[in-house]
DNA sequence: ATACATGCAAACAATTTGCATATTA
DNA sequence: TAATATGCAAATTGTTTGCATGTAT
């Protein structure tokens, strides 16, 4: 998702366009990969005057609920990354870097098969290693 | 997994024999699904003396060392289930009770394919919705 | 002008640790 | 008895909330 077209979403929804939600969705698109609540403070912490953790969290889960960013929760934190919006797939994600890579495969048709009485209401499909540049040569 | 062999599997590698360890293993054989710390401490609270916290999740974290059990994390939080033995397999895991299902059938020869240039190290496929109990019908 | 966004500080919940005591082998 | 297990209490970490103030529309 370009950054332009978030603000978009954001205006549409009835929300305010503020420095630091431009700032936050432009780190989102710029660094394209899983990030954290702390990378973002860090990342953002000389700029104007900083973000507290709070407001982070509050606009993630904006962010999250207008569908401009994805989270996952690996290792007890949250981790949210730019909207992929092509068609559903799944992700392998740099355990070093958070960068992701698309897996253009969901099992989920024949898994369905397997589970004839109950009522299935998500999946979570992801693999986790190094990648290029992170893995030891 | 049945208790006996988990005691076994204890004692072999060095570890008292408690009547908390006992109880804590005979609570994940009984309900074969995964179950947080919590549910723990709640189940064996009139037990004896209760169980603390830093001693459930101590053994928890000896336990899952020893493959006794193994862990998932649902919603921020850590759930433990006895260790399945059978070969290689997936779960549909209930949001209600825990209750699990196997799926027989792992997607990663596929994926391996997609994914040339990175060094796996592991996966996670999970289902999530709501077992026939606890769907409403 | 008004509603929404933010910061501060404090609350929270799950998990972890240090240390003294109790218990198994 | 010697080593390990446990409880207590307190620390830690990631996340969330109440409330007063600041800012975009």
């Amino acid at each position: 998702m370009k950054v332009e077209e978030a603000i978009q979403i954001l205006k549409n929804d009835g929300h305010k366009y503020t420095n630091k939600r431009r700032d936050i969705i432009s780190l989102f698109v710029d660094e394209d990969k899983y990030i954290t609540a702390k990378y973002i403070q860090e990342a953002l912490k000389d700029d104007y005057t900083g973000l507290s953790f709070d407001t982070i969290y509050r606009n993630l889960y904006l962010f999250k609920d207008l569908n401009i960013i994805e989270s996952t929760e690996i290792d007890g934190e949250m981790k949210f990354r730019i909207a992929c919006q092509s068609h559903h797939h799944h992700h392998f994600i740099c355990e070093s870097c958070g960068t992701t890579k698309v897996i253009d495969f969901c099992p989920m048709d024949s898994i369905k098969q397997q589970l004839p009485n109950v009522e299935i209401a998500s999946h979570k499909l992801e693999v986790y290693g190094k990648c290029e540049q992170c893995k030891t040569v």
